[in-house]
DNA sequence: TGAATTAATTCCATTATTTGGAACTGTGTT
DNA sequence: AACACAGTTCCAAATAATGGAATTAATTCA
């Protein structure tokens, strides 16, 4: 049969994506079940995505089949097992987390409130690791939370050690979604702040990507990779933590952070 | 044209692996770094894979690209931090889980010691909670653990629920190693005790793959899914953990099983 | 240091896999 | 029974993956 002629050309390579083939595809169906909270049957996801019938089918079906995708009683789909199975080796290897668990831990005993561990990816935060007072045993759930870098503590202060220009280029795929009064709302207060943060060498997070949490960071570099940022930060609920808190944190924060460069050099160096 | 459309009874593909495509083979990457313990480059990887060179490479890169799989310094690989995103939603959105969390934390309060849910995948089980006395600040790691099924009292409780033929199908698959002198040595004594299990209505598992840790188990399965089968254990040092302390933990272990069961059971019938 | 060796990356004609529109099946509803 | 709708299967065409070989980069060692 004809062929279509009206294939239109529009590229729509979206300037982070590079092309992952088969696989992306595969994979942006878990994205779509995992930033979604409703439960997706077939069709909802069909609608989330751009591909057509056929190929999402046999597309869930392989991510079923490899366990990454389960269906539930009710014929919704959930994330497979299979990915805890990969993030809990992923989480026990990772050398920097590694490295800066002991750092983390007398960062909490030192302020009493919850200390936490980001990394950034794209213009996201994921948080590695987390240390609460009230023995949490739901912690889990928290670690490889993932929130958007420009309204939390440690995200802009993972941003602000990124190089200018790969700093823009990320900056112009955030979206400046408003969560509290708070909230950056552009790109501008975003770049004045990141700037106060490069010289005073720390983050504040004051309740805007949620009500009533307040948070001080200090940003992480790697000695090696210049694409490398994370942060450490110090969060507490703001009817408690006053910001003259926060800031008599700011400098043990700092500290933290340097130590942990420090320990990551170290660990680079040596042949063992 | 086509064969005996319906004779297909004898489903011949391959028992454990389906095809799953591009999708499989680049996961099979993933599953090479994970049950590696050493750092492996770009040829360790070649080795144990059976793509060629060409071909891997740019499976990697893609799974780099997808954020499933890092480089690290020495360029060996890692796995990826968008698993933890991804496996912190699948943990937090799981139904079973949720449903069961109430339950395993009255096992612990009512017991003292460690208290495990494990779910069965093929022959693996995955540990999906844990709750501990001393507050365990690092017990991700062991979520999304996985262990054989036939060495580990959640894993021979899990089995004990399936269906006979889909039983044996499974135990085809079992590679019978030796964890510790008490493990378990072929599917005879494996069959013997899961009948054992079945009759009794718990599992046990006397150092069998850890020297050291005993635990006692109880098999839940699902109101409507054959082929779900999962358990709760409690475990502890056998030091100080006797058999006989074992053994009286076995009836609360049952009935939080069952009392799972129920609630999962309820959870799927209202249609609020 | 630089030649030899090994590892990592790129290339591209061939091939196999994915693609996607459409037809089909199955389930529930009035 | 007829309908509507969700899910599944099919297959020729299009495309993306393949994989052997050439190229480049990183180590090793004389």
């Amino acid at each position: 049969m004809g062929k279509n002629p009206q294939s239109a050309r529009k590229k729509r390579v979206d300037l982070a994506k590079k092309d992952t083939g088969t696989l992306g595809k595969a994979i942006s169906v878990l994205d779509i079940i995992t930033q979604t909270s409703a439960p997706l049957r077939f069709t909802d996801v069909l609608q989330r995505s751009d591909q057509p019938r056929g190929t999402l089918h046999r597309q869930i079906s392989n991510l079923i089949n490899e366990g990454l995708l389960a269906v539930k009683s009710d014929g919704s789909y959930a994330l497979g097992l299979r990915l805890l199975q990969f993030a809990s080796k992923a989480w026990a290897d990772n050398e920097f987390r590694n490295v800066a668990a002991p750092h983390i831990q007398k960062l909490h005993e030192a302020t009493g409130e919850t200390v936490h561990l980001g990394v950034l990816r794209d213009i996201e935060v994921t948080y590695l690791d987390k240390i609460e007072s009230r023995r949490n045993i739901r912690m889990v759930s928290q670690i490889g939370n993932t929130a958007p870098a420009f309204c939390t503590g440690v995200g802009k202060a993972a941003l602000s050690v990124l190089a200018d220009d790969e700093l823009r280029e990320r900056m112009k795929r955030i979206e400046f979604r408003r969560f509290t009064p708070n909230t950056l709302s552009d790109a501008a207060a975003l770049l004045a702040e990141i700037d106060i943060i490069r010289s005073t060498g720390n983050a504040y997070d004051r309740e805007e990507h949620e009500t009533g949490i307040t948070c001080v960071a200090a940003p992480i570099l790697s000695p090696t990779d210049p694409l490398f940022a994370a942060s450490v930060s110090v969060t507490g609920p703001a009817y408690r933590v006053t910001p003259q808190m926060l800031a008599s944190w700011a400098d043990i924060a700092r500290d933290t952070a340097s130590a942990i460069m420090q320990n990551m050099a170290i660990q680079l160096s040596p042949r063992s």
